[in-house]
DNA sequence: TTTCTTTTTGCAACCGGTTGCAAAAAGAAG
DNA sequence: CTTCTTTTTGCAACCGGTTGCAAAAAGAAA
């Protein structure tokens, strides 16, 4: 029965099949030197005994565990779910094992290295748009290969970056606002400490300085979330006229907007236009049907499995930043373009 | 500047603060034998070294790696974001680090287990409603402490599982319409593969018998989504009288049903209830408003990892199911009590 | 100060593998 | 059958730590 008998290693192995230990090691090796007949020795005493190497061990003479650290402090926004069944279904692919670490509530960055410094990690995936780059730069700092994926884009990056260009976004919703003719637009972000907030209001903001005739406001929610949205928009309810048409942070923001809309008896796109961020599944459900931009998460996180494999073998690699163009998902939340 | 620096190790720091290598393993191991006055001389050779032990290789000798394989194949249900959230801050509270596995696109659990003892997980915990208890079987076989989360209540448990009582969470659902006087009510669970929706259905027809005088039906979507709960509802308004209430396989397919119902012109309460399961945060959003059945993760995930730390000390633990009750949530979508 | 205890320290072997190097085996050429 | 070349194998050291054991140091008792 079961009884916690002792793993099989490789002397067991050896010692079964009459052979020294590096040969069995070699056997399990690719690319190492050994005969066919001294392999299929080998491979039949280590199946009869069960035996599978052990990674750990092995990481200790050649330097790699196969370890990726997959760091995030996104643990409430729902594409985050999607992006995590990306990333270790893609690691895994690549022979390679996620050790998910959790900041949400990480003060400083130290801390976190040293954690995951003591597993040695052969490289880390940094996923979040809200970390700040300190964090990469410390896992970069402390010499392991780092991803930031839906980061922040710069002109002189510390780390490769991978994600979309923000101020893009925000330009593009401006764009697609002013196009259908509102002639007041409102962005309604995100908490105003994220990164990805600013980028997408500087953008937004760039783009209708075009539009002088528009008129413009803007204000941040607390939070992503339903809450937030549902209250900052009973706040801009409340406060006087609203503007003809609103960008907000995400769809989760949106959708608290438009229940809060709904409430008040507005109608949209009657009444008011939404256009919301992410894409996210909700957004295409009967009774939301948000207009929205979406990034292109699969190729982010493809790219990124890509980048920090090529990473591995050369861990001085020039830092990169790879973007994405996102696009514009048409639904039922703004008017027709006149 | 952060060139590849190799890191340091036991030997550098003993070197450096003149002791041996012992000496310096010693004092980072508490309620090792060390004087203060050793324990402090090597502390600054390591902090002046920026010294940090690793994990891995100690793992070697004392047989713990600290390593928790957290294996799940639900990637798309968004409770399960707040489960992994919740799981790796109270592994990590307790000095433990998950190691994710995908097994979303799984085909034999042999091989997953194999990729799990090759990195000599201490222990897994195997979060998941669906997967079949061979998973959780074949760990437990291979020697490895395992815990099921959310998994499937046994009288004769192979291995330990801490979740809800699904059927009494079916019982609760069927009490909870009869109460409410529906004459007619409907089933309309979740893939009839999954054992969490044989469960309810079986504690809900249970109970039902207790009521001959309560029409009953059942159906089942073809998945946990949206769109599913649309097209099952869809297809229920299309094909003949619809039961006065219906209890949903999970939240989101309440949704879906509540789109459809709406589409179709049906008030929710007023012609037909509506009871999901879940409680997952969007079934409080005001614009839906979906009375639910919650089932309290916090608890099941808390309780989970002080399991499976109860086991690291004792593997041969006798295995032990824990269940915890669901509540009702009452919201807006089932009329009042009579 | 000497003797006996108790605490602290270092030595050396070990955990489960990998790998450079040299010896052994196999194959090719003469 | 030699001799030379190439391939395959084993030895032994090493990766970064831990730990049983005995020797050394410190403390207590006399």
């Amino acid at each position: 029965m079961p009884m916690m008998t002792r793993p099989v290693t490789l002397k067991d192995v050896a010692n079964r099949a009459g052979v020294s230990t590096s040969a069995v090691s070699r056997a399990f090796t690719d690319g190492a030197s050994v005969s066919e007949k001294m392999r299929r020795k080998v491979e039949k005493a280590a199946s009869d005994l069960g035996y599978s190497p052990n990674a750990l061990a092995s990481s200790l003479t050649t330097g790699r565990t196969k370890l990726i650290g997959l760091v995030s402090n996104n643990f409430h926004n729902p594409i985050f779910l999607q992006v995590f069944d990306l990333f270790t279904r893609k690691l895994q692919d690549k022979g390679l094992r996620p050790l998910l670490m959790n900041l949400s509530d990480e003060q400083d960055a130290l801390t976190s290295v040293r954690r995951l410094k003591q597993y040695s990690v052969d490289g880390v995936i940094v996923a979040s748009s809200t970390l700040p780059p300190e964090f990469s730069k410390a896992f970069r700092d402390a010499g392991v290969p780092v991803v930031n994926s839906f980061g922040r884009f710069s002109t002189t990056p510390d780390v490769h970056v991978v994600g979309v260009d923000n101020s893009e976004c925000g330009r593009m919703a401006a764009r697609e606002l002013v196009a259908r003719g509102y002639a007041s637009v409102g962005f309604m972000g995100g908490p105003e400490t994220a990164t990805s907030t600013q980028d997408r209001f500087r953008g937004f903001s760039q783009e209708l300085a075009k539009h002088p005739d528009v008129a413009r406001r803007h204000s941040f929610a607390s939070d992503y979330s339903f809450d937030a949205g549902r209250a900052e928009m009973q706040r801009l309810i409340a406060d006087g006229p609203l503007a003809e048409a609103y960008f907000c942070g995400d769809d989760v923001l949106s959708i608290g907007a438009l229940s809060a809309l709904a409430d008040a008896g507005l109608n949209v796109p009657r009444d008011i236009g939404i256009i919301g961020f992410n894409d996210m599944e909700m957004a295409r459900w009967e009774n939301i049907n948000l207009t929205t931009i979406g990034q292109p998460i699969e190729q982010i996180i493809h790219s990124s499995v890509e980048l920090i494999v090529a990473m591995l073998d050369d861990p001085d690699r020039y830092p990169e930043v790879r973007l994405f163009p996102c696009k514009m998902v048409e639904r039922g939340t703004l008017r027709p373009v006149p």
